[in-house]
DNA sequence: GCGGGTAGACAGACCTGTCTTTCTTTCCAG
DNA sequence: CTGGAAAGAAAGACAGGTCTGTCTACCCGC
């Protein structure tokens, strides 16, 4: 079922029996290298077959048009990054739900370190194309489910007032990519102390009057 | 020296002896109207000389390429928004240096209620062209100059640390920013209590130990 | 007259999306 | 196992639109 395949979908130059994915897959991956660094409108279709090594009918044959491409690719932005990046490693890090929260901080701070960081593609096509696009408002959506982790792990740290939490911890995790996107390279711990209030104050009160 | 001048720069139909800007002013009109709302990429030259009733020729005249529009825009976006509304407001509702900090969350809750509510030209243009882009550049350079009011701020409240503390409130302001952008209302209010707490955090110490 | 404005044609590049032609792979009947 | 149909992919021409930027022709006020 499944296929042992190179990281970027193509046969390297001169090893001509080197597994080939199918085209969607080359398609998609390339999709994810170029929309994630550069954004939708300044990648064009053609650009997107050279690098994927098909051809004009098959791109359009998996995707009836750019935009259906674009969802896609943030689609598997959700899948790649939060899930598979930013969740798996602040679990895999931690093992109660309040060191998970904070730890998405250190899953960043890592992340803004790398030379091809290329902050958020949510914000990036949110703003690029505007709320009332469909693009935008699937970047709403899939924003919406990194606050919904949030606020399953904050019931779970059985915080108080978890929607608000929630919203209020996204903010900083925004906030501290778009510093790190200026280049300030301490964003994300600078998000981790004020994280620490935010938890603090949403600690359920031991002395609990009835 | 001064005009007394339509808002949008143009005369009303109908209304024949109403004064006209000059050209120049009435294309930097039409691009603030439109590069603060939808970018720069989405507004195209023939509707900017549509919109501000220009001839091409006198377009390009005033401003060789549309970039060098866009760099003006920038310009005037941090006379018009980040000097003539946020910081001006601010000083105007609160006399000492940390009430003003504090007050920027008060102007942008109003602002956020804007139905028109833009968010920030400087990350949206950032983010829309990339750093590398001289149009980001600028960009980062316009945020730079935001931060160097909010550690002025600091510094004239006796603020310690004030190069951090100005990171993190700009932090606390573009994370505010993006998540109004996405539709929550209380986004200020969020960031005006986190706020608190980084201003306390950054008070000196009154037993300070010698 | 001349500098600056208006109006708009035009060039050349690029964009998305369609279509044609040729080649390869697969799969099924016999 | 083989023949052949059918599906999918490669390569690229092409259409129709949009984009930036240039250029011509005319007009008006100083």
């Amino acid at each position: 079922m499944t296929l042992r395949i190179e990281a970027d979908g193509r046969a390297a130059t001169g090893a001509p029996a080197v597994v080939r994915l199918d085209p969607r897959e080359r398609i998609l991956t390339a999709a994810y290298a170029l929309f994630s660094r550069r954004g939708i409108r300044d990648v064009g279709v053609d650009e997107l077959i050279r690098e994927s090594g098909v051809a004009k009918a098959t791109f359009y044959r998996h995707f009836p048009s750019k935009d259906d491409l674009a969802l896609a690719f943030l689609e598997r932005r959700d899948h790649v990054w939060t899930t598979g990046y930013v969740v798996a490693e602040a679990m895999r890090r931690a093992d109660t739900a309040e060191q998970r929260l904070l730890a998405v901080f250190d899953v960043f701070d890592e992340w803004f370190q790398r030379e091809d960081f290329e902050a958020c593609s949510f914000v990036n096509v949110l703003l690029e194309m505007g709320a009332g696009h469909p693009l935008g408002q699937a970047c709403v959506d899939y924003l919406g489910r990194i606050r919904n982790q949030l606020r399953r792990w904050g019931d779970e740290a059985g915080l108080a007032d978890t929607e608000a939490f929630a919203n209020s911890w996204h903010l900083l995790m925004k906030g501290a990519i778009i510093l790190a996107a200026e280049g300030d390279r301490q964003a994300a711990s600078r998000a981790r102390t004020m994280a620490g209030w935010l938890l603090e104050a949403h600690r359920p009160r031991p002395e609990a009057a009835g």
